[in-house]
DNA sequence: GGAGCTGCCGTGTACGTTACCGACAGCGGT
DNA sequence: ACCGCTGTCGGTAACGTACACGGCAGCTCC
């Protein structure tokens, strides 16, 4: 009926409940043969371990080593805030997050993992924002017995155990999708983007585009423009663009440059004109999708997938395996209409960008040169 | 620095743990003064129960009454669905679902509750379509010992421990939001629902009706159709408004009717024509939004609900308490472009649209007659 | 004044698991 | 024959909690 616990298995084979440990958990100083019979009859009896009498034997905090990227605060910030909270909310074990941060998405990562290779962590947490650039660490990282969770962004070929990420592909598809329902008239579109290396912009460049060309064939290919993380570079490529003979007659930013953008549109008169869709949900663009400059924003939902990242390394470090290791999230669509429902998610990040816990926080300086950035990937 | 047990408490004090359990529980056998003392430092030391261990200790599986009804099978079912499995991943108490169903969302009900009143139930879980009907039996239940939890709909004025919705306010003003958008010609719209008495299609309607005069202007109001939850009645009102002279110039189904009115728009010829949103994700709506001819549907998230009403239920019953009763959940626009990210969601459940649970199945039989239904309220 | 009762409190056991200690056989070496 | 070593297994304490049981005062009552 219920499920036999070791002291089944020991009774069924008149065995001790320590030989059945020693099997099931692949520990030394048994013979071949027992560990068969007992793994054969734990089978048969459907053992499933008590959750309960686990945690409370071997009752420690698991520490866990969080690597996110300071370029991008907001996003990431609201991304440890699920994961803190997380931790906090778990009753079936304790968790102790550790922040550590590096400068930006393609730099300083690799040099904290490494860093940090000989240390005990239970678990770490990476978001990879060039995957390929920051394998051979994972991959180090994994064979040096500490399990590699991603979040945000996804490294799958590496031996991650689990991964939490929003479809980028889907997220510009979606714009595509709006687009082709509410831009009548004919003309080209704009799509606003960091840097096509960085995969995550990439796929959303290539769900939009191939969107268009399904359900929106009035509209013309649309105009890609690399911001390259500047605002200053996204206030000025925004502002030629809208000033050109070719004006677009849509635009979608698939970073958190919308500012800037939003900017230069106000400058030139065309934000109640223009259709808008941006990326990403913070303070500053809050007005604008109030009043419906912003058509909508595609909102990434960091506390889920923090929150959900988290719920995956319980539970490997519970049962040992995860029967899903990928959960890929859809984006919420935030418009005027539903943006009261998400006002809890935005802005409960610091404002510096910086989370600073209190025990251990370091920050690496940036110091290898700008020109690095370039690489053959 | 980490926070004390019941021995910690018991040390500090030079008593036993005995005592201390008395005082922490509310046990009888201790005096006033004794119980006064140990909650004081159990407050300073910053106690908090191990929930490992207590579920260890009292290791009995808890049984979850689910009252769902059998209208609108394939929402309920999913919803159950998002229940089992949530209640088969909990490791930290084990969970036993016990579907059963009634008739009728307004109907039948109130009799399962009440026969169940002297039943040992550790907690249950209804959707109270009409609340203020249901609410007596509610309050009963909850007088009786069982926290009574609301999935879907809410009674929050029963004293219900916990809830968890999809907004549906917010439901109907996100369709007008999209309309405002997408529906350029001037022109009346129509929403199909169910029945206005029923407080969530009541609410979409409000939603749906402010977000128009706050958002298009150049749209006429909404002629509002009542289904009552009969497919051929759909069927019959939107066919005859198709018909009609005053068209409407775009489509908003409430509740899961949305068939047979799609079936009276591919009649006239309309599907490609006419904006279309709908209600709820089922396997019958997935062409219609492959191919666009649907805009877009408004997910309610069924399992979702589901999982994470169990989620507050084990948060109920290892704390004792919750600190947010309330969780209103944003509906998930789908639309051609995200409709591959839900596909899990989608046709999980039993095509009866029946669960049957092997152990106990109780489905009530209608035998009050149909004029019941119009009550005082 | 002892029996019986009540109020208050300490002690012991059990939950299922992990980790460690020690028992014991078999073996070769001295 | 004794020692030491290895491989295999049994036994058991302990994790923090819940709860039953028993003890010890103080009291009443015949």
């Amino acid at each position: 009926m219920k499920p036999a616990g070791i002291k089944g298995i020991a009774d069924a084979l008149r065995i001790s409940i320590g030989t059945v440990d020693r099997a099931l958990h692949g520990r030394s100083g048994i013979s071949p043969r027992t560990r068969e019979l007992v793994l054969a009859k734990a089978k048969e009896l459907g053992y499933r371990p008590n959750a309960a009498a686990r945690s409370l034997k071997l009752n420690r905090t698991y520490r866990l080593a969080v690597y996110l990227p300071l370029e991008h605060g907001a996003f990431f910030d609201a991304i440890y805030q699920g994961i803190a909270e997380a931790c906090r909310a778990t009753s079936v074990l304790q968790l102790e997050p550790h922040l550590f941060r590096y400068p930006r998405l393609d730099y300083g990562d690799r040099q904290l993992l490494s860093a940090h290779l000989q240390e005990p962590w239970d678990a770490c947490i990476v978001s990879p924002g060039n995957p390929a650039r920051i394998a051979p660490v994972l991959r180090q990282t994994i064979a040096a017995g500490t399990p590699v969770f991603c979040v945000s962004t996804d490294a799958p070929e590496t031996g991650r155990i689990g991964a939490v990420t929003v479809d980028a592909y889907t997220s510009g598809a979606i714009a595509a999708d709006l687009l082709s329902h509410v831009v009548k008239t004919a003309g080209p579109l704009a799509v606003i983007t960091g840097d096509l290396s960085t995969l995550d912009h990439a796929e959303k460049v290539r769900g939009f585009n191939e969107g268009l060309s399904r359900w929106a064939a009035h509209l013309a290919p649309a105009i890609i423009l690399e911001t390259h993380e500047q605002a200053s570079q996204a206030h000025r490529l925004a502002a030629s663009m809208l000033a050109s003979r070719q004006r677009p007659v849509a635009l979608y930013v698939t970073n958190a440059m919308s500012v800037p953008v939003l900017q230069a549109c106000a400058e030139r008169g065309l934000l109640a004109k223009l259709p808008l869709l941006t990326t990403d949900l913070f303070p500053e663009i809050l007005p604008y999708l109030e009043t419906g400059a912003v058509l909508a924003t595609l909102h990434q939902r960091p506390a889920t997938q923090g929150s959900l990242i988290v719920e995956q390394i319980v539970r490997y470090l519970c049962e040992g395996r995860l029967e899903r290791n990928q959960i890929n999230l859809a984006p919420h669509l935030v418009m005027r209409s539903n943006l009261e429902l998400f006002r809890g998610e935005v802005a409960r990040a610091t404002p510096s960008g910086v989370i600073q816990p209190p025990d251990r926080q370091r920050a690496l300086t940036p110091k290898e040169p700008r020109s690095l950035k370039k690489r053959k990937l």
